[in-house]
This record gives C-alpha cells, structure tokens and sequence, in this order.
DNA sequence: ACCTGAACACCGTTCAAGT
DNA sequence: ACCTGAACACCGTTCAAGT
C-alpha cells in the first residue's frame, strides 16, 4: 500500500488523526456512561480500533481525560478573567462557582479526579487544575477585599467544596428506584445553601 | 478426620465463625487502605483462606461492608437516641451530623456507597442507611421546629451534605506531595463552615 | 458442612509482528 | 509511521471436587 513519499505519510497521519478523533468521541460517550474509570478497551472497541491504538495516541487514562476536560477549563479560565472587571465582587466569584461546579458533573468521578489533580504533580491534569484555580483565587481575593466572603477561607476549601457538590448532584441525577423521602434536590438548591455559609455572620 | 457426630460439626462450625472473624479483619486492614472497592481475593488471602470461602461467607461486597458498617450506625442511632432528650435542639443535630461524618470516614469510598445505598431498595445496606435517616430526621424536625435550622431542608439534603464533606475530608488525609496552597483545611472546619448555612438567615 | 482452587469472562498495559 | 492483537498479570464470581 506504500505510496512514496509524502503521500503515504500524510494519508497515515490524517488516519492517526481520525482515530485520535474518533477515540475522543467514543471516550465521551464511555466516561458518561461510566464514569472516569470506565474499561478503556470498551472505549477503543466503540471506537473501532485495537486497544493498542488508544495507547498509542494517548498515553494514560488521565491524558484522554485531559483533551476531553480542556475546553471546559479553558472556558472557566475565560469567565474568570470576564467576571474579574464586574462590579460585584462576591456575585462574581459564586457565578463562577457554580459554572465550575457544572463542569465537573461531566462524568462521574470527575470532582474526585479533579480534587486529587490538584494535589498530583505527577497527574496529567495538574496543570489544568492549577491554572483553575488560579483563577478562582484572584475572584475569591476580591470578594474577600470587598467583605463579602469570610476571610478565612481559601481557594482551595471552595474548590472543595465544589467538588463535594458536584459529586452529590452527579449522584441525584441518577435513576433512582425510590424516589419519596430521597427525591434528590434541585441542582443549584445545595450550592445555593452551602454558599450562604461562605458569608461573614455578624450574628 | 470426620470424628463422629456432632464433634465433628461443631468443630467445622467454630472454624467457619474463625474464618468470618479473620475475614473481616482482613477486609477492614485492607479496605482501610484500598478503599471500598479493594480486591476481594486481596482480602481473602490475607486472611489465609480460599476466594471461595470468602463467597461462603459473604453473599457480596457490600454484605461484607454491612458487617463491618453495623456498628458504626448502631452506634448513631445510639447517639440520636440520647440527643432527643437535649435541650438544645440545633446543636444536638450537629453534634449528630459531625458524628455520622466522622463515621462515613471508616473507608474511602463509604460517603458515596452511603448516598447510594439510600436510595438503592436492593442494596445490602439499604435499611441499615434508612434507620439511620430516620435517626437524623427526627434530629432535624425538632431543631426545624425551634428555628435554628432552615425549614426547606430535608434530612436527605444533610446526609448528602455529611457525605460530601466526609469525602473531602477523606481525600485531604491522603499524603499530599505538594503542600503549599493546597494544604487540607483541619478536618471539622470544612463541616463548620457548610453548617452556617443551614441556620435561617435573618437579613 | 465446609473449604479450595480451577475455570470463565473480563480488566489495564506492553510490545512483537504486520502494513 | 501506524495499527493490531497476543501476552502477561491481574480482577470478580461460580462451582466441581475434595475433606
């Protein structure tokens, strides 16, 4: 099949693309299904390529995870620097809160990867992670200057906290088989709560 | 071998008891360590028996977490019992909710098998959670009832809550390689500051 | 009655062999 | 250069065979 030259490499190289592409695809699809530790060769057979393929295009179930999470960081990291020049301070930083709340609930178990990213430097998601944060650090920091947020909380308690309300809301989304007395609440209701303790009391 | 008679049965039935007593000391070493998805036959071979016994023994994973959850909510059922009788209704229920937390950290994994055990009727641990919610529910009608706590939450809001923070708080006790920014908030502050928020706000 | 371990159908990950 | 699938070392779970 060798064409010489060239042509033969690019036609290889946009098939390596097209597997790569098709990969991600099929990644998401898994990971939503079943979450971040989801059987990868499930993930190349839907691809419809040999499980060889997946490693050799990604080199580790975090490196898949990463191209899949980029965009949501990349666009929190984007909000962040909108929301840096509003009036409201506290407004600012609990929208921002909330958007990054909602990505987490991507697939299941990505508040938990996140959490431990965070603290990994050997994690493929690290620097992701970081640049995040970073970013909510700068909003919390005006809050906290303009009073509206206690001021012994950093960065990474909200992050945190984030994480533990994603899960939760992860989990109410599910089908549940008794839905009376543990009907799940409303997506932002427990945001909402737990952020209304973030508040100085002036009791 | 086989002695005569009962002799021999009792022997067996002592062994049988041994081998669940050495199972479930193994389990919780290594549960303890690996979290509540941990190996099963890792289990079985650090107590010196076959994966069939094990099976023997345990009718699933989550029968095995059931022995050796009980009396952790034994115990909180217990500790409800004792706070009805407390004058201060609020801060029986958070003095309830800061114990449930502590016990949701036996093993990592707990918070989140608990928030689906809730709500899963086929769950080994179903009734063992629905007792306890019932414990925590009565907790949160009377402090409701003397205004301390928010009237629009439900006890399946705070157990969501608990089993967030218990996740947080399990992940921070992990041995962190880079400590700076991230280091994890002492382990009641997290449940402290989500608490405020379940207090009416008097604006 | 109880225990064991082989057996089955899966994983994650690597790497020689093919094109 | 890229792709594949066998190979290795693990799982969870079941069940025939041993005592």
């Amino acid at each position: 099949m060798t064409e010489s030259g060239d042509v033969g490499w690019s036609a290889a190289r946009a098939h390596a693309a097209r597997n790569r592409d098709r990969l991600l695809q099929s990644a998401a699809e898994v990971f939503a299904r079943d979450g971040v530790n989801a059987s990868l060769r499930d993930v190349a057979r839907r691809a419809g390529v040999g499980i060889g393929t997946l490693y050799r295009r990604f080199e580790s179930r975090e490196a898949v995870l990463a191209a899949l999470l980029a965009d949501s960081f990349a666009s929190l990291n984007a909000l962040g620097a909108e929301l840096e020049s509003r009036d409201d301070a506290t407004g600012s930083l609990i929208e921002w809160l909330s958007a990054l709340t909602d990505e987490m609930r991507a697939f299941p178990g990505v508040p938990d990867l996140v959490v431990r990213a965070m603290v990994d430097d050997d994690s493929r998601l690290h620097e992701l992670c970081r640049n995040m944060a970073r970013t909510g650090g700068a909003l919390l920091a005006r809050a906290q200057s303009s009073g509206g947020i206690r001021s012994d909380l950093t960065i990474a308690d909200l992050l945190r906290v984030s994480a533990a309300i994603a899960t939760i809301e992860e989990q109410g989304a599910e089908r549940r088989k008794s839905d009376e007395s543990t009907a799940s609440p409303t997506a932002s209701r427990m945001l909402d709560i737990v952020l209304d303790g973030l508040r100085p009391r002036s009791p």
